[in-house]
DNA sequence: ACCTATTTATAACC
DNA sequence: TGGTTATAAATAGGT
């Protein structure tokens, strides 16, 4: 059964008001889509904004349209608005518009990218500039994560240690009497809180039960080694 | 005969620069056709701004960019779009110090300073991020050296001969008597040059008469070692 | 809103 | 930047 499908139209106003619509719709869609697309792919920032025939405002763009709109007009500022901004303050846009346009090239550069202007000398200065950063970061990171692993070996010292009161308080209640003990039993958990998020101890029976790397003293050692490995996330 | 033609792409991020310009140029266009095809199906009023990565300015419109701003400020604005240059133009300035700012501390960031705001996740992409940029310098660097590689070992190949030649010339003056021996080593030496481009006879001489470090295999050599260098691919 | 024959857009290559 | 071709995506017209 031959739908009767699609023919090639042509570029002008859909007569159509119901027609026009569904157009107007299924369109509006598409380039939005594509507007993303392009600023995903290409790394760009856009704004578009549309106003059907109707008087409804439509918008989308990469990041927010007042931020667009205040950079295009920044852009068009010198050409189309030499109002009287004074030549100081002329001069002024113009010095930030080039050190923006600066450090944008040493970001991309940083990046890899537009390299085209630097020679091998320049290249390797680059590399090693890279490098420091690159190291730098390392230690950052190895240094945090250092951080948070004594934190971890800290509290899971400190639940370790309410466990182990924990279960003396059992084994006296399976040999002692009901009623006395029960009340010891809960004035030792409040105890043992103290000091520790409820957070922190809901994760303690999972550390215990599951991650033996916290239960010797080489917590820092262990993960001193996973620093070694890239990891994502 | 299956041309090597298009598969479906994932919208990310193009990584190689000059496919990256070639598409955006591309699907600029085609963003910009559908969006002046949309206002004349549909009788529609819309406005289209671009910042590529560069920051170059792309704009399009069904009428005039401003006007439309101007209609969508109308829309959204409730704030004092009453023209005033100056505060227009501190808004302006005020916009351009805080893009500095946060590319100041981008630059800052991949240098490996100012780590204090990133958790171990944000420093894991940063880290990520001048991985991926050094190994693009460093690609880069290698290409250049290879280049200048092949550039130097044909410019070699072509002295050492001339080389040869001439000494073969100098061999036979030593032997023969001194006035028509002249007249033959002219004619030698043109008849060496057949074959070697204009510009090559040119630096042929240069490096006889001057630069030494062409003199020998030296250049080659300690250029190849700069691509030994340890480094992180 | 869903469906599909066509038209368009476009990725990879020159 | 522009041109080519096979494929992917958009979409006109109908249900």
């Amino acid at each position: 059964m031959m739908k009767t499908t699609s023919k090639k139209i042509t570029i002008k106003k859909i007569d159509n008001l119901p027609a026009r619509q569904v157009t107007y719709s299924k369109r509006r869609r598409g380039l939005l889509k594509k507007a993303g697309e392009l600023s995903v792919l290409c790394d760009c920032e856009f704004a578009v904004i549309i106003f059907s025939a109707t008087g409804k405002l439509c918008e989308s763009s990469s990041s927010r349209t007042k931020d667009v709109i205040a950079r295009y007009e920044s852009h068009t500022a010198n050409v189309e608005r030499l109002d009287q901004p004074s030549l100081e303050h002329q001069h002024n846009h113009i010095r930030l518009r080039k050190e923006l346009a600066d450090q944008s090239r040493k970001i991309r550069q940083m990046n890899g990218e537009d390299l085209e202007g630097l020679n091998i000398d320049g290249l390797q200065k680059l590399e090693e500039e890279i490098e420091g950063g690159l190291s730098r970061v390392l230690r950052t990171k190895e240094e945090k994560i250092m951080i948070e692993i004594l934190a971890l070996g800290e509290k899971g010292a400190e639940l370790r240690e309410a466990n182990y009161r924990l279960r003396q308080e059992i084994g006296m209640l399976s040999n002692g009497n009901g009623n006395r003990a029960g009340v010891a039993l809960e004035s030792y958990v409040s105890t043992a809180d103290e000091g520790l998020s409820s957070e922190s101890t809901t994760n303690a029976s999972s550390c215990f039960s599951t991650d033996s790397s916290l239960d010797d003293d080489s917590p820092a050692d262990s993960l001193s080694l996973k620093l070694g490995l890239p990891y994502r996330g």
